[in-house]
DNA sequence: AAAAAAC
């Protein structure tokens, strides 16, 4: 992922269909004949249908698939790249929906990876690339609990995702798993609920894509009702902001390319008719944010009643106060079917206990996963506390912006990413970073929608490399060249700095937190300094002095240990008063901590006794 | 107490 998606969607835009000043949503619609590289001077292989797939399909079905259902045999042998497998060269035989001919059933499917010509797809995966620096990810430690986890793989090669999937994986240039990635896909092809604790920016999206969209072209579902203006999807994607819903899209695009999958995406602050006409053209992944998803199924626009597969990524976040009711609205009083008839997974960097009893609703017979320790990506970040008075804030913010630039650490790819507690506080900081010179924007809930897009896309392409954001922008987004995260105002949960400074650090890459701590946050000092502790970070003296005094106490870490979340069904107290349902099959998993850590270790294997 | 999420 050497350029953002951003920048490619716009390549393709001002290659293929001139300059109109498209964003990424109408980029998606264009109409354009455009044939990728790739694919010019070869013969538009129209592979019939799957025998499976019986019947003609209605225009909210998939109409082209990669061949039988049994999936293509991968297993060592070269693939055969040449054949363009699966994909219908454009004419999509669905193009029946409702009786509407013609127009959107010739339109080829927009590149997401811009221009990978140069890409050498005959490349073979055990090949060394870059990209992501995978020594970072060594030796880390690894808990499974739950029945017959399946064992990890160590490449893609493993795994049997099917021709165009592992085509899709080269363009991205993944030559190798990551940790969550080795663990959870094994897991998620053999059928198995997850909740899975990884820390951001190692690969969770593909984690949960990659077995959604090979199950969906491997599937053999029942038709889907057609000539009703109702959509049917097999998969749903929630997470808990717009922009992250964007993120979630535009990386599924790339993963489902040419595989005849749908994803659609659908998010509130933009018009409805464009994402609900993007609906009608047929939908197997959607993925949305809760507010816009109820509404939609309000209309009966959309029906969950096909849903095969549910993942909920930021799923602490999801199912915290404020979200809960809406997505325990959406999960269990529609018409979604019922855990064990759905496969469902969810992901997080963190996962506090109470979180996780709320979360097991939603899941059967489930394996947990903790890959790593709580944002890992700490390995890779520099975390300093400073003690700052509120009124001293800004201009010592400006010193360390200012320093920044006299160490030319500000070149035109190091963006800063300053959190605030308030959007009134955010929209004052971005004003005076402005009128005091610094090209800085900000982004928040209260912003338009546009406004919000715009900002984070001026500040990924450097143009103004200082945002300030709420915790809007906490979670999940992948900024690539974050390498300053400051905690203008400390959140008042640990959870929540995790999520901040996990925007730099990733992939591999180092980065640095700085956090502005006084008075006004005694209540984060212990866990702030335990966590810097287990991050083998230097904790100040004066820190340490506030964090031995205890204050407040409701954010100490659960669990307590070395990563992000332990199973709560291994929690004693639980297990006592669990009504007789002992979910955790002790005796049956590999467990302990860092039973397992980099290759196959025996507790691996311990997980089949 | 704040932020996010529909119109």
């Amino acid at each position: 992922m050497r350029n953002s998606w951003a920048d490619s969607v716009e390549n393709v835009a001002t290659d293929n269909v001139g300059p109109s000043g498209g964003n990424a949503a109408s980029a998606s619609t264009r109409r354009s004949s455009y044939v990728p590289p790739h694919l010019r001077n070869k013969p538009t292989a129209a592979e019939p249908l799957a025998p499976s797939q019986g019947g003609p399909p209605s225009g909210n079905d998939r109409s082209g698939f990669n061949g039988p259902t049994s999936g293509s045999r991968w297993g060592g042998s070269r693939p055969d790249y040449g054949r363009q497998g699966g994909y219908s060269g454009g004419s999509r035989s669905g193009g029946g929906w409702g009786g509407r001919g013609g127009g959107w059933s010739r339109e080829r499917e927009v590149n997401p990876f811009g221009n990978d010509a140069d890409v050498d797809l005959e490349q073979s995966f055990d090949q060394e690339n870059t990209g992501i620096n995978f020594d970072a990810y060594e030796d880390i430690p690894v808990e499974t609990s739950g029945q017959n986890v399946p064992p990890p793989v160590n490449t893609f090669a493993e795994i049997d995702l099917g021709e165009a999937v592992n085509l899709n994986i080269r363009r991205c240039k993944y030559v190798k798993p990551t940790p969550v990635q080795r663990y959870a896909i094994p897991i998620s092809l053999a059928g198995r609920d997850l909740m899975a604790c990884a820390q951001t920016g190692s690969g969770k999206t593909a984690a949960f894509c990659f077995p959604i969209i090979s199950g969906i072209m491997r599937g053999n579902f029942p038709q889907r009702p057609r000539g009703v203006r109702t959509v049917f999807p097999l998969a749903l994607i929630l997470s808990p902001t717009r922009e992250l819903s964007m993120q979630i899209h535009e990386e599924a695009k790339k993963f489902s390319y040419q595989t005849g999958v749908r994803v659609v995406v659908a998010y509130g602050g933009a018009p409805i008719n464009q994402q609900l006409r993007e609906l009608e053209r047929g939908v197997d992944i959607l993925v949305a944010t809760p507010g816009r998803l109820v509404d939609l199924l309000e209309r009966a626009k959309v029906s969950l009643q096909m849903i095969r597969y549910l993942a909920l990524d930021e799923a602490d976040r999801m199912l915290d106060m404020g979200f809960e009711p809406q997505i325990r609205r959406i999960v269990e009083q529609m018409d979604m079917p019922p855990p064990g008839e759905r496969q469902t997974m969810l992901f997080s960097a963190t996962f506090p206990k109470e979180i996780q009893r709320l979360a097991s609703d939603f899941l059967a017979n489930y394996i947990f996963l903790a890959v790593g320790r709580v944002g890992s990506s700490t390995d890779l970040i520099v975390q300093r506390v400073e003690f700052v008075h509120d009124g001293d804030k800004r201009s010592h913010l400006m010193d360390l912006l200012h320093a920044q630039m006299a160490n030319g650490i500000h070149g035109k790819h190091a963006l800063t990413l300053v959190f605030v507690e308030t959007k009134k506080g955010a929209d004052a900081l971005e004003h005076w970073l402005c009128i005091n010179g610094f090209p800085a924007t900000a982004i928040h809930g209260d912003r338009t929608q546009q406004e919000r897009e715009q900002a984070l896309r001026t500040f990924k392409r450097g143009d103004t490399p200082i945002l300030v954001a709420t915790d809007v922008a906490a979670r999940g987004l992948d900024i690539p060249h974050v390498s300053h995260v400051i905690n203008f105002d400390l959140p008042n949960d640990i959870d929540d700095y995790v999520h901040r400074i996990g925007r730099t650090g990733r992939a591999g890459n180092t980065g640095l937190a700085t956090a502005f701590f006084n008075e006004g946050n005694l209540s984060m000092a212990k866990p702030l300094a335990d966590l810097m502790q287990e991050a083998n970070q230097e904790v100040p003296e004066w820190l340490t002095r506030y964090a031995s005094r205890s204050y407040g106490g409701r954010n100490r870490r659960t669990g307590g240990g070395r990563f992000g979340g332990r199973d709560f069904r291994r929690d004693s107290s639980y297990n006592r008063s669990g009504g007789g349902v002992n979910y955790y099959d002790g005796g049956n998993n590999s467990g302990g901590y860092g039973n397992h850590s980099g290759g196959y270790g025996p507790g691996v294997t311990s997980a089949w006794d």
